[in-house]
RNA sequence: GGCGCCAUGCCCAAGUGGUUAAGGGGACGGUCUGCAAAACCGUUAUGCGGCGGUUCGAAUCCGCCUGGCGCCUCCA
């Protein structure tokens, strides 16, 4: 009898049950990024929760359709009111200093859409069926504004074409945003327009002819909102009402609630039947985000400070989506050790089976308690906390275990391969090309090895001492045992 | 002001009414090692922010207080 899948839900407010329209089958759409400059880390928290959504419904034998957007236009600054036209984050990380070396936001664009895709994979994230983008997806925006302009919802002015929130009556009741006074004050990525009925009301299209990125409509040269592209993304790949739409805890208001008003509009039905939100991550105890600056990036993490890049992963899951999680070095250091034990555990079943563990099926092993109760937790709103416990206790077993029949090693391989399915922390099967990358200096210190095994050969310890301290100055800590010595590259924190 | 969330050992963190309060990091002791590292074994909270209350019984439910965080404004 497998778990029941429960998640949080925003809208209800409660625990309850992940239910599917279609029996078995999720439909699942999470907002992806911006693509103006490089996503941080606190960016992938939801997605790293997103995609562990993802493997539970795998898990439990449900098909997936999972759907995440890439932003490449309309994604607006806040209103300035010294600048009523407001201001594309796409124009204006053009015209930045780091904007220089590209020739057209569409280049810039496409740069930072291929690094997120690039720290993606290096995370061990399950590819979306789709990866919409916002300027693929032109036709559908501006129908589903004619449509909304004719339903008497949204109305044009000198500006651009507008929502009327008081249109709407459920406007707010995901937020729980709903006193009007309140709302007067919540505008957001609106022009300053006097000819808007409610201030609240927000942009389903700018009019700016001048604007880098731009389309021909009814309204006349332009760009479509923010808050359109995913209403229109989600129904053109997962249809009228979606399982579970997923984002970070910021999107709660005001984006998802205008994507609430847009496609219930338009529909008529339910947008979404489930929400969920991901807590922000926090630095030295306050948000981590990219107007902040307190930020870190996979590449610097992984390509800077050495760090493995499914150590953050672990990191990034170590507290539950739904608690805000200070991100320090010090437990990145140690998911960092977690990781490392994994894949070392990995490799020793791995050489035992005479092929990567990956291409056993997973099956039933003796250790089935240890998994089920890993993908119990995470049914019970993703308990990250005591699944990763029971990864580490099912590591910890094969750790112990000197030799494999290829018997065991099947067994072993088996469960590595369920666990890997599920929590994908060992990875291996996309990075085993760069894991095996050889490196200038690895051929340096395979020498330095064998001089150091000969050195200790003729008892000569203070030059093997000395070799060893060698290394290790250069980040490089050697690991004995009796059938050789590896090593492994330190972080530098 | 409106809407929410959180407070468990040196640190991260599970636990949401009932035997000895998961797990991890760190520290300390041990095994192994030429010595280390890695690995393994052991030790490390009579107490769960404070004060009341409900109950046979509360970290777990209720109230108040204190402290912290997020959204409402570009942000995942």
């Amino acid at each position: 009898m497998p778990p029941t899948f429960k998640l949080y839900d925003t809208m209800t407010r409660t625990v309850k049950p992940l239910e599917t329209v279609e029996p078995g089958h999720l439909r699942f759409y999470c907002c992806g990024p911006t693509v103006y400059s490089h996503a941080h880390i606190g960016n992938f928290r939801t997605f790293v929760n997103a995609d562990l959504v993802v493997r539970v419904a795998q898990a439990l034998g449900w098909r997936v359709t999972y759907v995440s957007n890439i932003t490449d236009v309309g994604h607006l600054t806040q209103d300035d009111a010294a600048d009523a036209g407001g201001e594309d984050k796409m124009a204006r990380a053009l015209a930045s200093k780091d904007g220089e070396r590209f020739n057209s936001v569409w280049e810039l664009a496409e740069h930072y859409e291929q690094g997120f895709r690039n720290d993606w994979n290096r995370l061990n994230l399950r590819e979306p069926e789709v990866r919409p983008r916002a300027t693929q997806h032109m036709r559908e925006q501006i129908l589903a504004v004619e449509e909304l302009i004719s339903q008497g919802r949204a109305y044009e002015t000198p500006t651009g074409v507008y929502f009327s929130v008081d249109s709407f009556e459920d406007y707010g009741k995901l937020s729980g945003n709903r006193s009007r006074d309140d709302l007067k004050v919540a505008v957001r990525e609106v022009v300053q327009d006097d000819n808007k009925r409610n201030p609240a009301d927000f942009a389903l299209w700018k009019k700016d002819d001048k604007h880098l990125m731009q389309w021909h409509s009814p309204w006349g040269w332009g760009f479509p909102g923010w808050h359109l592209e995913c209403s229109c993304m989600a129904r053109a790949y997962l249809g009228d009402t979606i399982d579970l739409h997923a984002g970070g805890e910021d999107l709660v208001f005001p984006h998802h609630e205008c994507e609430i008003a847009q496609s219930e509009s338009l529909t008529g039905k339910s947008f979404s039947n489930h929400w969920m939100h991901v807590r922000f991550l926090q630095v030295d105890g306050e948000k981590m985000a990219k107007s902040a600056g307190n930020f870190y990036t996979l590449r610097e993490l992984v390509d800077v400070r050495g760090f493995d890049p499914l150590a953050v992963r672990y990191a990034l899951l170590a507290t539950p989506y739904g608690k805000p999680l200070n991100f320090t070095l010090t437990n990145l250091e140690a998911a960092e050790r977690h990781v490392r034990r994994a894949r070392s555990a990995a490799q020793r079943v791995s050489e035992a089976l005479g092929k990567p563990f990956h291409q056993v099926e997973p099956g039933p092993t003796r250790w089935d308690r240890v998994y089920d109760e890993a993908l119990e937790a995470l049914c019970d709103d993703l308990n990250t906390s005591v699944a990763l416990a029971r990864f580490l206790e099912a590591i910890k077993d094969l750790t112990k275990e000197e030799s494999w029949t290829p018997e065991e090693a099947v067994e072993a391989a088996r469960l590595l391969r369920r666990f890997e399915d599920l929590l994908g922390l060992i990875g291996g099967e996309r990075t085993s090309e760069e894991a095996a990358e050889p490196t200038e200096d690895a051929a340096w210190i395979e020498q330095k090895i064998n001089e150091r095994a000969e050195a200790k050969k003729a008892k000569n310890f203070a030059r093997a001492d000395a070799i060893r301290a060698e290394l290790d100055a250069a980040g490089i800590e050697l690991r004995d045992s009796p059938s050789g010595t590896e090593w492994v590259r330190r972080p530098q924190a």
